[in-house]
DNA sequence: TGGATGATGGCCT
DNA sequence: GGCCATCATCCAA
C-alpha cells in the first residue's frame, strides 16, 4: 500500500486507512542495512519507523537522521572503536537496534555494516502518521508538531525503552522494524549540516552527517 | 565507589 | 537565549 499524501503538503496528519500488516511485507532486510552508513543514512529518509504494539501500534515517516562513525569519529560512542557494555552491538552486524539514555531520555538508533564496523544510524525526528492518539497520551500532549520532532520525544511517542536494546530489526518475529512503503525523497530535498549536541567532537563536530527533508514541518530544528 | 558527563527536553526570562 | 531535572554510563582511584 502507497500512503496517498506528500510530505509537507498534508497537515494536520491523517492515515485513516493503513493497514499495519501490508506494511510489513516491505521490511527493510538485513542488506538495507549491511550497507554503508551514509548509504543507509540517506536512505532511511522517508522509510517507516513501526513499533508494532497491538492497539498501540504506532508508525512515523523518518524524516531526520544523523550518522555516528566507530574508530575516527569524536562524536561517536565508538570512537576509538571502544567496547564498553553499553556498545558492544554497534560491533555486530547491521539491523540491530542500539538504545541508549541520555539524561531522562530514550534514543534510537539502528547499526549499519557488517560485522567489526561500529558505526549507527540515529533517528533524530519521524513524522507521526499512525497511533496519533496514543502518541499524544504518551507524550501528555495534543500538539502533533511536537509529539515526535526530537530523538526523546519520538521514542517516548512510540514507547521505544532500552527494552528494545539489541533486538533484531531484520526480523519478522520482533516488532520493531523500518519499511518501504514506496515513498521517494528526491536527493535535492535532502538538507545536511552539522549534528546535533556533539559540540565536545572536536574537528567532527562541524561535519554535515545529519540529513533531514527539507521543508518537512516535523525536523527537531532548522 | 564516587564524580563527571551527557547524540535531551521542558520551562523560564 | 539560559537553567536544570535526573540517572545510566564510564572511568579514575
Amino acid at each position: 500500500m502507497i500512503l496517498n499524501h506528500a510530505i509537507g503538503v498534508r497537515f494536520p496528519v491523517a492515515v485513516p486507512h493503513m493497514d499495519i500488516s501490508e506494511l510489513k511485507q516491505s521490511i527493510l532486510p538485513k542488506t538495507f542495512y549491511l550497507q554503508n552508513t551514509f548509504i543507509c543514512l540517506k536512505d532511511s529518509l522517508g522509510k517507516i519507523l513501526v513499533h508494532e504494539e497491538g492497539k498501540n501500534t504506532t508508525a512515523g515517516r523518518i524524516v531526520e537522521v544523523e550518522a555516528y562513525i566507530g574508530g575516527e569519529d569524536k562524536g561517536s560512542h565508538t570512537y576509538l572503536n571502544k567496547k564498553t557494555p553499553r556498545t558492544t552491538i554497534q560491533f555486530e552486524e547491521g539491523g540491530y537496534a542500539y538504545i541508549y539514555t541520555v539524561h531522562t531520555h530514550h534514543l534510537f538508533t539502528f547499526v549499519t555494516q557488517p560485522k567489526d564496523i561500529p558505526s549507527v544510524v540515529l533517528i533524530r525526528a519521524v513524522e507521526p502518521i499512525y497511533g496519533i492518539e496514543i502518541m499524544k497520551e504518551r507524550r501528555g500532549m495534543e500538539d502533533i508538531k511536537s509529539l515526535t520532532n526530537g530523538p526523546g520525544k519520538l521514542c517516548k511517542a512510540m514507547n521505544i525503552t532500552k527494552e528494545l536494546y539489541g533486538q533484531d530489526l531484520t526480523s519478522p518475529d520482533f516488532k520493531l522494524y523500518i519499511v518501504d512503503d514506496g515513498f521517494q525523497v528526491n536527493d535535492k530535498d535532502i538538507v545536511k549540516t552539522a549534528r546535533v549536541g556533539i559540540d565536545y567532537a572536536e574537528e567532527y563536530k562541524d561535519v554535515p552527517w545529519r540529513y533531514y527533508i527539507k521543508d518537512n514541518p516535523f525536523i527537531s530544528r532548522k
